[in-house]
DNA sequence: CCGACGCTTCGGCGCCCGCCGAAACGTTCG
DNA sequence: CGAACGTTTCGGCGGGCGCCGAAGCGTCGG
């Protein structure tokens, strides 16, 4: 599947290749589309979204999403979800999630001439930049100013590689965000911002820590896509708890 | 640069994609090519390579291979170096490196149909399984068995994330191998094992290790890809310093 | 100085694949 | 029960792109 043999010269020697170049490449192919990388960028947002929504989102017919989605559920970037005449399509997994982000701060930053146009993409940028989720933790200027708190009061270590201090697990404790322990998944691991070029804290440490902003109304989900902005309760918390000055998140 | 405008129905809408899709499938797509993927996955033994032994390695002809190497170099995956006649060409970085071991652990396990069927290939998976460097670091059973003696000596942390502790830092120094903490590298990082599927030691650590394993003549390349083998005085050295057992290196 | 060699440029070929609209299917709702 | 809706399947079309060989260019070596 998904592996195309092109009219190549049958004198030639066979590749010696480890046999792993053609998974690689069909692999890469999955996201290698601009429709398709449109589709993961906006699960990015870590919840599920139906056909219809991505299709309208991506600007393709609806017949043609059908197709791209089910080559990414094939290839394992997707899960789907039947519920009657809707199809849920969401990120299959943490590893998928990264994966993506990874690809994504690899791609050159916009020359000045490619910015964006119109002022609504610039503000929908702007407040991305600021703040958004990626996949389950927080990340832009926000989950910087988090980890870099974290890491000033001695909470998380980066001088020896990426770890919660045992001061860091009685803050959580005391904050009363709970850390689940149980899974194979890190306790802390970084995670390269894509607009800030920088670390921030992902792993289960930053998924709670998001998790338990939201709930606790910390921060909310501006408009339809993982921009987030911190609420005045929000700012007096991150302010009281880890010292974050509010204006720097703004 | 790279984004080619398909044919798309004038009606529709525009693309309400943050408008980095086409930036990311257009980086993904350097990767979604056998032959550039082959390339990309025999450079990550972190030599240089020619442009004429990758096109051998590929199995391509020279021409089609220059303008593989053309677009890699333009993509910012690869560097390039003219020497004479020859043009020599590298990963373009760890982050490059790292990417495309990643995304190598995303393909899905080989069927048993299409498991190497030479006997050539099948030990030379064999040999990259039982241990190899990726790019600059030590991977392979060889890599998690290094890793998880660090853990079990308590000179590694895995639990609140991964990091070194005081008795790592310890330990590298009178081992005799200078860890260089003055770059932006983190010092310890994980790296997803693509055979194991399990984290070994990545980072400035990581990469001091497999350097002095190479020139003190613990392990020693085999053949010409990224495969090593651990040598007799590697063996003593491994069971002294780590208690590491010489049959779990076999 | 001339031939061998490594690499690049170019034209041309052919396949792959993303796109659409039409038609069909199952679900939901009036 | 029939209409509306979300989704899927299927042909067919068109562009992108990976492939090659031939020709050209610069470098190295006898």
């Amino acid at each position: 599947m998904l592996v195309g043999m092109t009219s190549r010269n049958p004198d030639r020697p066979p590749r010696s290749r480890g046999g792993d170049a053609a998974e690689l490449a069909a692999f890469a192919g999955l996201i290698a589309d601009e429709t398709r990388a449109a589709c993961l960028l906006a699960l990015l947002d870590g919840r599920a979204w139906t056909a219809g929504e991505l299709a309208r989102h991506a600007g393709v017919a609806p017949s043609t999403t059908s197709e791209h989605l089910g080559k990414l559920v094939a290839g394992g970037l997707l899960t789907e979800e039947r519920q009657g005449r809707h199809r849920y399509v969401r990120l299959a997994g943490l590893r998928v999630a990264q994966l993506v982000e990874d690809l994504a701060s690899h791609t050159r930053p916009l020359t000045p001439a490619q910015r964006p146009r119109t002022l609504r993409a610039a503000t929908a940028h702007a407040a991305m930049a600021r703040g958004r989720t990626c996949y389950d933790h927080l990340a832009g200027r926000l989950g910087i100013a988090v980890t870099d708190a974290l890491t000033h009061h001695g909470l998380l270590r980066q001088d020896t590689g990426f770890a919660l201090t045992d001061a860091g697990l009685a803050w959580f404790a005391t904050a009363g965000i709970a850390l689940d322990r149980t899974g194979r998944r890190p306790l802390a691991r970084s995670c390269l911002d894509w607009t800030e070029r920088r670390p921030h804290l992902a792993g289960v440490a930053g998924a709670a820590l998001c998790r338990h902003a939201m709930t606790t109304g910390w921060c909310v989900r501006i408009g339809s896509e993982r921009a987030v902005k911190v609420t005045p309760s929000g700012e007096r918390a991150f302010a009281d708890l880890l010292g974050i000055e509010p204006t720097s998140l703004r």
